[in-house]
Parts: structure tokens; C-alpha cells; sequence
DNA sequence: CAGCCGGGGTAATACGTATAACTTGACGCG
DNA sequence: CGCGTCAAGTTATACGTATTACCCCGGCTG
């Protein structure tokens, strides 16, 4: 009733258990006749066998396993680094798993044990960097998602190129004759938002104004924060850079409420283009951000780190993408 | 350089193998003096001793760990799933790992093996059914999601009361007046749209009158469906049911494009209540469905099923939220 | 004082696999 | 004919842990 191991397909076949783990192993050629290892692979599928993973991760010292941090997989740029690295991964014969709910909200006393599996490295958004003591990933090979390439000393970097983003995002604007503008930055603290408030701010040069409010990254809190600062009429920002879609479609939203145009009377724009940018009306103009490519080269460097091959790529560009949520500035 | 392992620590500590581990392991009280215990765990964590969690799934025959198959983690309905899941599995010890790109992209020439990890049950979407004895989980304890009860044999269900979620929709609808329905339906082949088509056809009485188009879940797609059936203005539907939220946020696009105001001229209804439902403008009437919920009973489910505890509950309750995609009727 | 008990620990083993090291027969060749 | 070679297997072992069965010794009891 139980599953069939190795040895009970070499039994069965009548030879003996190393056989069949070399012609299931299918490396070795011509270390077994073609016969022999045609009926091992028949008695073998006949049995159902499987593999027990379990011994073989512990024989071969290694798991082909890695651990993917992220603060939500409910956000959907994680949810596509996840299948971006999950892809790679399983073109080299790897899985992915991930570190739950290190939101804070699950209980996970001992949260690298909760991965349940040997684990072969660690990539982490630097959006969660606060988690990766905890779990104990800083004694295992570690890739790190757009962080501070000067902070984490010796692991791999994979990072987006946010400030070349910024800089799109503001020509793109000054172009259209904006001058004031609001910053709904993100609450969260990482070199992410810290990298794109910096950018905006050297870039946006003198004769403009810039203020900033930092919100959670959520469409409520995106709208409160926003009819705070459109209150006053004048004086008021013509241009709204957001750090996230989903702060940027609670943005046009109260622009909206409060009798504001979009993109007439205010331009809007987001970071991510997640589904949500062409789903709203006005489409948003927005920072494309490749986040499949972000996990495919975080699972690429976590491989080339595991083979010791040094491993260093030039930040992955990302394109404005102009829709229908940005436009001239109001003659006022 | 290695890693340290239970016999490193022993001997570091002047104490055996099966001490550490009895001191670790925590059961056995009494079995281990508490100085002893004191100096082994103060030994183990000088060392920074973790132990090898691929000898002790080897060593107890079970990983703690269940797989979880669903078509997609970008879909937000499915990352809920996973966060639910996940959540419960670390209140008891388990993981959960997640079968990667099952919608057929990817490559994995042996799913089964790249989950890694020896698995010790399976959690599965009926969207991704089909998956299954790909993955050889037809083996493995079984737990289906919103899967036809009496399909899938002795497997335990979790599923959502979608025909209830249905009802509420058609009387919402039609209490409002509205008689001439389209049913903007999922493409995909499963119980759950099954399930709803069939209530909705029965539900709506005589003297009304349904269409039914069918397709992929995305918002382009809803969008040329719409230009096609809204075309003839004589006898156009008043009511568009859609099987999902991102189909609605199309089909409200499209409305509006063509002309049509929601929900004046066109009442639009959707699907599981993703973020999108109240970023997008109107915000829409939808039947919220409680995804992580899903997750949660899943896991519930999965873990009675490996104590041999049959296990069964009633389906999930799901809830009409009526916002403003829906209204009276047009006149004519 | 012998016998027994139990606290506190240890030695030994099995889990299922991959692979290094060895065996065996057949065969070719000098 | 004897030896090296090679094909085709097999035997033995180690990976690191959890747990069972045992052991030792001090103290209590009859």
C-alpha cells in the first residue's frame, strides 16, 4: 500500500536497486543495455514509481530549490516576478518557493523552517530585506531585487532602472508645460521609492515646485491623501507622479470627486503598468515595469551565483508607456 | 566550511547525536536534564545549527508540505487562494509550494518532480483539473476547489455556492427591472462557470431574454464581444452579466465607447470582487467571493484528510455587493 | 544487602537515493 | 594461451536526522 521505492522496481525487474537508479538517472550511457534499462523503465512506470525527493535532496546535498521573498503575492508585480522566476527555474530543473506571509500577519515562529524544504538560495525584494535575518537566508547564496547595490556587500543584484524611469516621467511632463507637482510617494521605506523621490527631485529643475505626500500603497489611502492636497484651488498641482498604479487610479478617482478633470485639468501617472493601468478610464500613463524579466534574471543570477561564476547585468530599463491619463498642463 | 550538522553540535556540546536531537526536537520532557538541554541549545545556536530539513523529511516520511494547483498566480482571485492557504499551513507547521506555469507556457517536462519537494497532499483548482495526473497527484490525498461534487470521487471539496451568487445577481437584476440580459462567460470549461450559466438560465422567468457569449478572461477580449452584441440598437440588452470582474471593467469600457452610459443606459455585474472592483469608475456591483477563505478551508480540508478524518462542509457563502455598475432600467 | 526502579543519557538503526569502487564474464590481440 | 580491456552489472556506502532499544548508576525498598 505504500509507495514503491527503488528497490522494489529493481525486484521486480530482477536486478539490483543501483541499476535502476542509473537508468532512471539517465546519465551514464552505455553503463546498461538497452534491454535491461528498456524493462527497468517499464516495471517502473507498471509500479507507479516515484522518486522520493526527499532522499534524493539529502543524497545529492542539494535541493534545486529557491526561496522567493516578497512582501504580497496579491500584488500583482510580485505575482509576476514570481512567474518570471518560476519559468527559469524550471527550465534548469529547479523550484521556487515562497516565504509566507512575511507581511508580518502570519504566526511562522521559525519562518525558515516553514519553507519546509532545504533550500539552495535566497532571492529577496528589498522589500521585504527586513525579513531575511529571520528566515536565516544571510548564510545562503542571495540575490537581491532592486535594493541598494552599495548596501548588501557581496550578493547579486537585479535592479530596474528607477531612476531612468523617473527621468522619462518628468521630461514627458515639463514637455507637456507642467510646473507644479505632486509626489503621492510610497510610505514604504526601501531604495525602490528612495531612488525615485531622488531622481524627481534633481530633475525636476528651478522654476517648478514639488510636494510630497507619502501614502500607503492603497486606493483609499491614495484618495484621502489626495483631496488634502487638491484643496486649495490655487496654487494647486497641474501634474500627480505616482509611485504605483494603484496610488495613481485612486488619484484620478479623486480628481474626479472633487470636480477635476482628467487629464483636462490634471495630469496623472503611475509605476508598474499592471493590469489596472488599461483597465480604468483614462488609461494611465505609466512606468512599464518588466517584472516577468525581473524574476528571470533574479533566478538567472541566483544559478550563476550557485556556480560560482561572479554574476553582474546593467540595470533592466524600463519605458514610459503615454495613455490618456496625462496631457497639457491648464492654461490656469 | 559546511554547514554544521546535529553531530557537530553534539560533539561540540560533549553530548551524542540523539541528545541534540531530543533536546531540539522538544518532545520527551524529562527525557534530557534542563542543564544538559541549556548547554545543547546554547551550543546549537553559537554554531548556528539549522537543521537538515531534507534528512528529516527523509527520516519521517512526510515533508509537511501540500501543493497547491491553480491557473495562475497574476489572477489576484488565486493569490488570495495561496495567501489563505498558506496562512493555515504555517499555523500547523506545513508549507505550501505552488505548481509552476500549469497554463502550459512553461516548460516542465516533469511537473511532479519540479515541485522539488516530496509532497504530502494536493490542493487543486478545478480550473487546472486537467493538470493533474500530469502531476501524478491522483495519488496523493486530494483536495478539489469549486470542482463538481459528484465528479471527482472520493476527494474532499471546498467549494463556493455560486448558483446562490447567481440568485442574487438575477433578482438584484431583475427587481430593477431589467429584462433583456448578456452573459459575458468565461471561455474556460469548468464547474464553477457551468454552474453559474445554469442557474442564471434557470433563474431568469419567462418574459425575459438572455444571450450568451463566451470569452477569455481578459479585458480585450470583453471589449470586442461587446462591440459585437451591443451593435443593433433595437432590442440591445439592458443587463450584461459577467463572470468575472476584469471581463466587467472591459465591458464598461466598451459601453462607454459605444456611447453608453453605466448605468444609466447599461447595468453591468461581475465576478469575485478583485481590487479592480473599486478602482475602476463606476465602481462595480459584484458578487464578492472569499478567496483567501477558499485557501483557508482547503488547507482545513487537506490536513483532516492526512489525519483520516472525513471531512466535509457546506459551501462558501458568497455575497451580492451592490455599487454603482448597476441601475434602473432604461425607459424603452 | 540484594533487588528494583527510574532518571539521564547513548548506541544503533532506518529512511531511499546516487554514485564510487569493485566484480565478472567475454572478447580481442599479441 | 595469458593478459588487458571493456561492457554490464552489483555491492557497499554516505547523506543527516528521529527514534527505539538499551545501558549505567544512584537511591529506595523489603
Amino acid at each position: 500500500m505504500t509507495r514503491p521505492t527503488s528497490r522494489d522496481v529493481a525486484t521486480a525487474a530482477g536486478v539490483s536497486q543501483a541499476t535502476v537508479s542509473l537508468v532512471l538517472g539517465d546519465k551514464w550511457p552505455g553503463r546498461v543495455s538497452e534491454r535491461t534499462a528498456a524493462l527497468v523503465r517499464e516495471t517502473a512506470t507498471r509500479l507507479g514509481y516515484r522518486p522520493n525527493l526527499a532522499a534524493r535532496n539529502l543524497r545529492l546535498g542539494s535541493t534545486r530549490t529557491a526561496l522567493l521573498v516578497v512582501p504580497a503575492l496579491t500584488n500583482e508585480f510580485f505575482a509576476r516576478v514570481y512567474t518570471g522566476a518560476a519559468r527559469v527555474a524550471a527550465e534548469h530543473g529547479f523550484g521556487v518557493v515562497l516565504y509566507p506571509s512575511p507581511d508580518g500577519t502570519g504566526p511562522a515562529r521559525d519562518p525558515f523552517a516553514s519553507a519546509r524544504a532545504a533550500l539552495d538560495g535566497v532571492i529577496a525584494s528589498s522589500m521585504a530585506a527586513h525579513a531575511l535575518h529571520a528566515i536565516g537566508g544571510d548564510t545562503l547564496p542571495l540575490v537581491m531585487l532592486d535594493s541598494d547595490p552599495r548596501a548588501t556587500g557581496s550578493a547579486a543584484h537585479v535592479n530596474l532602472a528607477m531612476a531612468d524611469g523617473m527621468r522619462q516621467v518628468t521630461e514627458h511632463l515639463l514637455a507637456l508645460g507642467h510646473r507644479r507637482f505632486l509626489h503621492l510617494a510610497s510610505a514604504v521605506d526601501s531604495w525602490t521609492f528612495d531612488t525615485r523621490a531622488e531622481a524627481l527631485t534633481t530633475l525636476l529643475g528651478p522654476g517648478t515646485e514639488l510636494r510630497t505626500v507619502r501614502s500607503p500603497l492603497t486606493a483609499d489611502d491614495a484618495r484621502t491623501a489626495m483631496e488634502a492636497a487638491l484643496a486649495a484651488p490655487q496654487g494647486r498641482p497641474t501634474a500627480i507622479v505616482c509611485d504605483d498604479d494603484i496610488l495613481a487610479a485612486g488619484a484620478c478617482k479623486a480628481a474626479r470627486r472633487l470636480g477635476l478633470r482628467v487629464p483636462e485639468d490634471l495630469s496623472v501617472t503611475g509605476f508598474d503598468d499592471l493590469a489596472l493601468a488599461t483597465a480604468v478610464e483614462p488609461e494611465l500613463t505609466t512606468v512599464h515595469l518588466p517584472a516577468e524579466r525581473v524574476g528571470e534574471q533574479g533566478m538567472t543570477a541566483l544559478l550563476a551565483v550557485l556556480e560560482g561564476t561572479p554574476w553582474t547585468a546593467p540595470d533592466i530599463p524600463v519605458t514610459l508607456v503615454v495613455r490618456d491619463s496625462t496631457g497639457p498642463a491648464p492654461a490656469v
